[in-house]
RNA sequence: GCGGUUGUAGCUCAGUUGGUUAGAGCAUCGGUUUGUGGUACCGAGGGUCGCCGGUUCGAGCCCGGUCAGUCGCCCCA
């Protein structure tokens, strides 16, 4: 027999480990639904053919691929399995993979269901996601993602709406972040300054490293890349970047005589409307060196980081969401014309955080609040009616299931961190009462059990 | 894909220049005469020292390989 494990990157989750990643599963639900976003679920597994070519090269590396069942080697293309080609031979041998995020299933799902749904259409979908990447901390091979689209709209009202729904949601959760957006055409206003498509991608990839390696660093790395003007833009906006206000950042960006006029003002203007909008409580910056590694946004990107104050020194694992506009969404599926902007919450990295910083509620990992311990297994009806009494009044309570020594009893309500135990013992029947410790303060009192109705604000939360 | 680092009990870790039968704390289970936990005391079980090979009279310790974890780079939630 062997030792049990788990693959790399995955983890089990215990009951109080899930009673709190529940608790920032339920606030962010409970955000998008009065936001008036409908759930859906797709398959965990999808064709190969429906994921490749949508994450780039690297991302195509990152997916999780899944052998086909039978014989399959007997049915693989013989001259790659020769040639010992993974992936050339990979094409005969798997035909579906794990999904790499609720992007890509989302706009397959649109494209095939799109005579049954209303546009614009508003979907939130909560579910794990899996990539083959090498695990470090914050980074799993097997974490949650929980995204909100709209589907078929170009109003920048949605942007302002999804804000709204980061900001509502991490002050539910006591989090407190910072939102930062910038909007793709500010770059592609640059495109041919930048010596065209291939400076203007190696521009975006390389700036949005500033906030792990400074201006100097991206400065030296750009220089390295030898793109055209290269430095001098990232100067141009670090500099308005330092900027107070986002609208005299708008301002300042219009001063740059080499952007092209028409994608700048188009930039401008989304960006307006969504600051006049939404005013929201974390802070809410805009932040020129913000790019996005994935290159399908359009429109407006966003990206969440939490406020390093209240963080442990040293703690960083990065964003814990983010999104953007990509408006053609559902193109390479073949349906054109159809606009997408969306946001996700990185759950597992939210939930690392917040443990990190202390800051679940008390509430959040509490269950059971009360439970009946039976002196004799002649109590156990008293017990019972007892519990089915508070269960009715939304307090969930438990009888032990046996009728053993104290003792055990309290220390298994203990070992669960339940706050109250009723003692019913030959005594209480007696005189038809109960014994409630409070096994916070160790203290004790007896409660007429025609009073108990009475009583049930004690035990509430 | 590249680099650093760590593998000893269920968990966290000690283990001397290589030397008898590998230890501790926590956890688990049992008991301390029958109704009081978190916070007393006593006791018990539990290890092929990741795996394979080498050096040596002798390896948990030294060397090589391998596997696994972990941290960082690329990239990303």
């Amino acid at each position: 027999m062997s030792k049990p494990g788990l693959p790399s990157g995955t983890r089990d989750f215990g009951p109080e480990t899930m009673l709190k990643r529940k608790f920032i599963l339920g606030t962010i639900e409970n955000v998008f639904r009065l936001h008036g976003f409908r759930p859906i679920e797709t398959p965990a597994v999808e064709n190969l053919a429906t994921l490749t070519g949508k994450y780039g090269d690297e991302g195509d590396q990152l997916l999780f691929k899944i052998l086909n069942n039978g014989d399959f080697l007997a049915k693989a293309d013989e001259v790659h399995l020769r040639e010992k080609n993974s992936k050339s031979v990979l094409g005969s041998i798997s035909d579906r993979g794990l999904r790499y995020d609720l992007t890509v299933p989302l706009a397959r799902f649109v494209v095939m269901n799109r005579d049954k749904l209303t546009f614009p259409f508003k979907r939130y979908q909560m579910q794990p996601v899996w990539r083959a990447d090498r695990p470090q901390k914050g980074r799993y091979r097997e974490f949650w993602q929980c995204d909100a689209d709209v589907v078929g709209s170009n109003s920048t009202l949605n942007e302002a709406d999804l804000i709204s729904i980061y900001d509502e949601s991490f002050t539910a959760l006591g989090l407190a972040v910072e939102i930062r957006i910038n909007h793709r055409k500010v770059f592609d206003a640059f495109a041919t300054f930048l010596g065209g498509e291939a400076g203007l991608s190696r521009f975006m990839q390389l700036i949005d490293k500033a906030d792990k390696i400074g201006f100097d660093g991206v400065a030296r790395e750009l220089e390295a890349a030898a793109i055209p003007n290269a430095v001098s833009l990232w100067q141009f906006l670090y500099e308005i970047n330092q900027l107070k206000s986002n609208h005299t950042k708008l301002d300042a960006l219009q001063n740059h005589p080499q952007a092209s006029a028409e994608e700048m003002e188009r930039a401008i203007q989304d960006l307006n409307v969504v600051f006049s909008l939404v005013k929201p409580q974390n802070n809410f910056i805009l932040d020129l060196s913000l790019a996005r590694g994935l290159s399908y946004y359009t429109g407006c990107v966003f990206e969440v980081t939490p406020n390093p104050n209240g963080l442990p020194e040293g703690f960083n694992i990065g964003s814990i969401g983010g999104g953007g506009r990509y408006d053609n969404l559902t193109g390479v599926f073949g349906l054109k014309d159809f606009s997408g902007v969306g946001i996700y919450f990185g759950l597992d990295r939210i939930y690392d955080i917040m443990e990190a910083a202390n800051i679940f509620p008390n509430t959040a990992a509490s269950d059971v609040r009360f439970l009946a311990c039976a002196m004799d297994e002649s109590a156990f009806p008293v017990a019972v009616e007892i519990v089915n009494l508070l269960r009715k009044n939304a307090i969930s309570a438990e009888v032990y299931p046996s009728a053993t020594k104290l003792k055990k009893q309290l220390d298994y309500a203990n070992d669960r961190s339940i706050p109250f135990a009723a003692i019913i013992g030959e005594n209480e029947l007696k005189n038809k009462e109960i014994t409630v410790k409070n096994l916070t303060t160790g203290t004790q009192s007896s409660i007429a059990i025609e009073n108990i109705k009475e009583n049930l604000h004690l035990w509430k939360f």
